[in-house]
DNA sequence: ACTCATCGTTTACAGTTGTAAACTGAATTT
DNA sequence: AAATTCAGTTTACAACTGTAAACGATGAGT
């Protein structure tokens, strides 16, 4: 059950392995490194440093099975999508998240299920929220706005 | 009018200085590293490179002003803002994207008018979704779901 | 004209990331 | 037992990042 708390973060080409490895619930390296090969073009060597570096810092736990590893997600993977998600809408202008969701949403496919969610959660809270959300982006002895 | 594209990737602290561009219109050398060097604890010079790394990169263009330097942004807030969530976003499973939303909305402090704007894109979306997303981390000839 | 304060540019340097070859030890084959 | 084959580990190396000191030119004050 995956849920330790990640120190370091998971960069843009370990995030490929780690994908395989969630899906899979686990994965002897033979299987991460043949699938990605093909996916993209890195050769095993590559892939095999990418899931070394995930082994060291804490993503992917190991079973020892003969002369090989199995390994299995250590953090969840939907908490980790939803860190990543939070902590890159965190670094941009509060006054300008709503309209890079309302971008992103339309570039992105949902399911009927996901949009209703959705839907209920933004019902939910649209009775409490704020007229306006104004730009943090500038101490409190500036103003300005986006 | 900013509206280039952009070639180079703005890193994480580099956004920071665009922010303050972005939100002031423009500014001068001196008023973005008195704002930075409080909001963190950066030296002058530190903020100075990540000026120039800008310039050089072509997210800030200069005007010049006597002795200095005048600097605006030459790539528009939003349109950064939206290519880094969706970028973000791409590389995370298909099948996950909309449970990461809720949490990141649930998060996140909207106004009342982003909330109504995000609901009627929703509503629409909701017409033409699929039933499901399916999980697009393995190739075709595996099979498997998040 | 000389010195001082600046502003922008150069140089610095360690840690991270992408990409991969080389090596090492154990298991399998002959 | 020797040779071959892998799986995992070490080493490599350039580019990018965060962080900053040092330097050089130019305008301002004396």
């Amino acid at each position: 059950m995956p849920n330790a708390e990640l120190t370091a973060t998971i960069t843009d080409a370990e995030w490929r392995v780690m994908r395989i490895v969630w899906t899979l619930g686990e994965a002897d390296s033979h299987t991460i490194i043949d699938i990605l090969s093909r996916q993209h073009d890195w050769k095993a060597a590559t892939i095999k440093t990418l899931i070394g570096r995930l082994v060291k810092k804490g993503a992917l736990g190991t079973t020892k099975d003969g002369r090989q590893y199995i390994y299995h997600p250590l953090i969840a993977e939907q908490a980790a999508m939803d860190t990543a998600l939070t902590t890159e809408l965190n670094q941009m202008c509060a006054m300008c998240r709503g309209k890079a969701f309302v971008h992103a949403i339309d570039e992105t496919t949902l399911s009927q299920d996901d949009i209703r969610t959705l839907i209920s959660h933004l019902q939910a809270k649209l009775t409490t929220a704020p007229t306006a959300v104004s730009c943090d982006c500038l101490p409190a002895d500036y103003e300005g706005s986006c």
